[in-house]
DNA sequence: GGTAACTTGTTTACATGTCAAAGAAAAGCT
DNA sequence: AGCTTTTCTTTGACATGTAAACAAGTTACC
């Protein structure tokens, strides 16, 4: 068994406080227009969509969540109209999610204050060699296996 | 307002991608020997103090957590054995929370797995290089303000 | 057509986190 | 000492995630 070395235990660390750093201070100045990170994240792939819409399922998939978790979180989405449920005539299981023009406008409106908080947080702190350099490292760790 | 251009908006996305990934991934090493992310935390931060215990308020604050989340933390790691609560004979209100037998077991046991976890994850599929510029990186962004 | 196997969305039971407020104890002030 | 403020832990009410079971619809295969 190798342990880490003392280069990796600091690297190790620093990107784990760096992680929920970044974490925490999104999801913070989100919360600040009443939107948690889940939220934005259903409405802005929503809002990519044609026709602003997708079945549940693919929905999921397309966010890496479970379907019990989405649908969990449409229900909660839709009692405060940011989103609504219709049936799909194609298919009498499934079940299409819709953004509605109050979501589309809560995400207009959140759009600008989370970039702002992206550029806050992480863009504008790095050179764009960092970021170049980042964005190496990220797809390497992304990596599956 | 100025959007993210095409390099920063391919950082972040990556740079979300990996967090996701490491998080998940890491916390599925764990779960398979019985821990989650946070029991591990608990258990290996209290391993490094003197006498292995630490004021439910002082581990909270060094782990960057409510006490509100310990105390709740605390009273489901105790009934697995993992930890015990003692009271605090110079603070009446305060209560010290101490590693048991059990549980320095269970770290002993986790500390190997979870270190594998971590290389095969993180520390080994990245060279030197990349690990201290990830380390240089994730300082500036975990820095406050 | 008929049946078995799979999909899709929901739901139940539970794990885990937050916030706010309660209760007890300590500290500070006069 | 006496009173007020703070600190420490816990708890109630609730938000949100997971895993497994479920009902209903679709597909595959004979």
């Amino acid at each position: 068994m190798r342990w880490l070395d003392a280069d990796e235990e600091r690297a190790w660390r620093a990107l784990r406080r760096m992680m929920i750093a970044i974490q925490s201070r999104t999801t913070h100045d989100l919360a600040a227009i009443g939107l948690s990170e889940p939220d934005y994240e259903v409405l802005s792939t929503l809002s990519e969509r044609p026709g602003r819409t997708s079945t549940l399922h693919e929905q999921a998939a397309k966010m890496g969540w479970s379907r019990s978790r989405l649908s969990r979180h449409a229900t909660r989405m839709e009692t405060r109209g940011l989103v609504r449920r219709e049936p799909d005539p194609d298919d009498g299981r499934g079940c299409y999610l819709v953004l509605t023009e109050h979501g589309m406008e809560t995400l207009e409106e959140a759009a600008p204050a989370h970039l702002k908080s992206v550029r806050r947080h992480v863009i504008d702190r790095l050179s764009p060699a960092d970021l170049s350099a980042l964005e190496g490292i990220a797809r390497k760790l992304e990596e599956p296996a």
